[in-house]
DNA sequence: AAAAACTGGGTACGTTGTACGCGCAAGCGA
DNA sequence: TCGCTTGCGCGTACAACGTACCCAGTTTTT
């Protein structure tokens, strides 16, 4: 890998530090040769453009330089290959959105918070539903994703939890917000892609399924209504999966960090700033 | 697309019914020409096997034909394209392990069972680490993938939840359990491809994520301990986050049955067998 | 024996990422 | 001012991919 010519669909590949660089942009231009006709964000654009409209499927090399004007090898003169730019489109793309998130001061609590980031997070797969297809290797923290972690991070700064522990129900919420959007998004593209609607393929299924279930093999199947799978999946306020799903692990949340909030009563969930403890235990995170 | 040449990398593509036929296997040998040499069953297990080995990457008609001792377009004759090989790649794994999982009773409630579905779905994850990694258009329920439903709709027969909402359930949970198994196999495929662990991975991000940090824009970020983002990622009993939102989930999954058993008392959580409503609004699901 | 139906698979095409290297432009030291 | 160095733009070439097309060979039916 990354030795031969063809090889990557991933992000990250080998040079990391030359990504973050990119990631970061000193951008200092050493002055000598001619001043470059291109520049990364506006590569990163129209890559990002090529995907939103067509589709990852669509988004090649040639392709990105041909919209740009430019000749293909040209873009390797800015990005070191497509993985690399894959990198740089996914933190292009996870800025927070403009109008704001509400901000959890000491007085509103966590919860409305992280629900509005995982809305926000659903939202930002269904207007870029490639997203969750980019083979990624690990997450580049770029600025736009350091961004959403403190932000994450700050809604539950006032809750006992420990550091640890924030990450990881960090981790969760991502996981359930990512998982059940690729589960709606994989309908929809399907649906999109070969025309066949949700409704259609399942009826197309009927004769196979029907067989089945009668077959008796599938009992609980058998017992169901008829269209328990219908209903409205990807509109506005998320699937009725999303809804029922976010609101449960949140409950759940709320269990937990009322559990800490007990036990070590030091933290108490309402307080102005706080968090000096003897010392030295702070540092940079990694 | 599925016009031209070159153009799958999704599953699911055109013909539909095709697919299913497979999947369900009539198999009826129209008996006139020379005997098949291989068998779809043969194809699918070695394409599993070169992608258990070595990843999705390397899964190609040329390499599952030269496994198989056989000419690549030989494989065409079995399967219409690659698109549906995945399909079928996709239902022979998620077979529920063979050792078996609680059965859902009366007796024991609906959570061990679910519980223990969802570390069945973590494991086969870990076994097989491509598999989110194909380019599902829609999941094709064969027989495999059916089983897993009516496992899981099983263990919710004694709660009182409309089918729909169980439906919904299901979907948040496996939501949940793919997406934490995503994050956790991308850092772990990342590892093993580049050689760059995620303790490297990380001290590699220090000067720019210090840099970031001491910035000032990140105050959270700043405050957290040192190695949050260490410990264990994917070892035994799943990840940290996983467990912790696992658990989490179904704590809030439990306040909503235990709503709907206290609006509608008529379906205690304790039952033998019941369910004979009037007549008629029962039928084969779809 | 002839015909029909099917299997195996070689060749060829279009598409991908990108290594390599050439020609030229812009700034620096002399 | 001259030429050297550095970097830009990019044409060509190659290996890998999925698969359309088609011919040769094998088995069964008539």
């Amino acid at each position: 890998m990354t030795r031969s010519g063809t090889s990557t669909e991933h992000s990250g590949s080998g040079d990391l530090s030359r990504s973050l660089e990119l990631l970061w942009g000193t951008g200092d231009r050493p002055g000598r040769g001619p001043r470059p006709g291109l520049t990364l964000g506006r590569i990163v654009a129209a890559a990002v453009a090529v995907a939103d409209a067509e589709g990852l499927g669509a988004l090649s090399m040639r392709r990105v330089a041909a919209d740009l004007g430019v000749g293909t090898m040209s873009l390797y003169r800015y990005v070191p290959g497509k993985a690399e730019l894959l990198d740089l489109m996914l933190d292009a793309v996870v800025a927070l959105p403009a109008d704001g998130l509400p901000e959890p001061g000491p007085d509103t609590g966590w919860r409305p918070a992280l629900e509005a980031l995982a809305h926000a997070t659903w939202r930002l797969h269904q207007e870029h539903p490639w997203l969750l297809r980019v083979d990624q290797g690990r997450p580049l923290l770029g600025p736009n994703a350091l961004d959403r972690l403190e932000y994450a991070v700050r809604a539950l700064a006032g809750t006992g939890l420990a550091d640890r522990e924030k990450i990881q129900l960090l981790v969760a919420l991502d996981g359930f917000v990512t998982g059940t959007a690729r589960t709606v998004l994989n309908s929809a593209r399907a649906e999109q892609r070969t025309g066949v609607s949700d409704a259609d393929f399942r009826r197309a299924q009927e004769p196979a399924l029907g067989q089945a279930v009668r077959s008796g093999r599938y009992p609980a199947l058998a017992g169901l209504d008829e269209d328990v799978f219908g209903g409205a999946p990807g509109d506005g306020g998320g699937s009725p999966a999303f809804t029922l799903g976010l609101a449960a692990l949140l409950d759940g949340f709320a269990a937990v960090v009322a559990d800490r909030a007990a036990t070590a009563p030091a933290h108490p969930p309402e307080g102005t700033h706080h968090q000096p403890p003897p010392h030295g235990t702070h540092r940079a995170a990694t």
